[in-house]
DNA sequence: GGTATATATGTGCATAATGCACGGATATGA
DNA sequence: TCATATCCGTGCATTATGCACATATATACC
């Protein structure tokens, strides 16, 4: 087996393990937060992002944005998000999570980082420091928007 | 920041990568095939165990195995799979990729590894292979059915 | 300035995807 | 044998999604 073909399998595995929607139900029950499933995941990235336009926020998790236009809406319902007028171009509003929303991920994220230790328990503190700093090599110019290095090969044809 | 929620916006980064759809439809554009994109994952994920029943690929994938079993139908209509009676259970039917399935996997897996390897075409060649081998180590146990270890916290309280 | 083009956002609408409930077949255990 | 559990597929209602379109604003070009 090709190491690409290993490392691709990995990252399948990890995708899987991230989108099982039992995991984020199960991290929401353990939170005692209730939350539409699919809000969670959009929650969670504005959290990285300190800021984000609707359009950015779309092609981060790759869906067409009036599909992100109407999750932000109900964000914005259960007022989990602000909307601040972006200081340069009237047209777009900046996204970013409340202080009620930023309450909600920080209870999650206190339950995630307990899942996430004691399934490193037995790693030496070194290994998860590479691993760390590995993987965030790897996806360095690639959780942007574009895909940037990708494009070298043309695909336009099709 | 904490070492899990880094950890955590990683594995995001993942996901969100492997997720966006644009990046299966450009893979099938360069490898000169026509698939519908849902079908692609089921399929790919397929190659890597084997064989697998219907009620194993929907835990895998997350999904409700009503939703997988009418993939499963597209993807034998396609004669992308086969279906083959399990020797011990003869409620199961295994499921496995075609020859013309491996095919189509096979074309697009030699894409993958160009764009992989292009990715990583500055790394040294040891830090791909502790790349790999910490994050499968990272995976052992939890892209298997069940979730193995993150049970240790009791969350059926929901 | 004025005009054409491009981008950001949201909404209507048709379609596709999804989950739930159910039924039939088989397996497992009492 | 009977009761219960599992595997699978299908009917059906609900939800999610994308596309096309409209509006507001930005950018480029003349």
């Amino acid at each position: 087996m090709h190491w690409t073909d290993k490392l691709h399998a990995i990252l399948m595995g990890v995708s899987d393990l991230t989108n099982r929607i039992d995991i984020d139900a199960r991290l929401l029950a353990a939170s005692n937060v209730k939350l539409d499933r699919a809000l969670l995941p959009l929650l969670s990235r504005l959290a990285l992002h300190e800021q984000m336009s609707t359009v950015e926020l779309a092609n981060l998790v790759g869906r067409d944005h009036s599909t992100v236009s109407r999750q932000l809406a109900k964000l914005e319902d259960l007022a989990l998000i602000e909307r601040v007028p972006s200081s340069g171009d009237r047209r777009v509003r900046m996204i970013c999570p409340s202080a009620k929303g930023k309450a909600l991920l920080g209870a999650v994220a206190k339950v995630r980082r307990q899942w996430i230790e004691a399934h490193f328990r037995d790693w030496p503190r070194e290994d998860i420091d590479q691993l760390i700093s590995l993987t965030g090599k790897m996806m360095e110019g690639l959780d942007e928007v574009s895909l940037g290095g990708i494009e070298m090969i043309e695909t336009r044809s099709a």
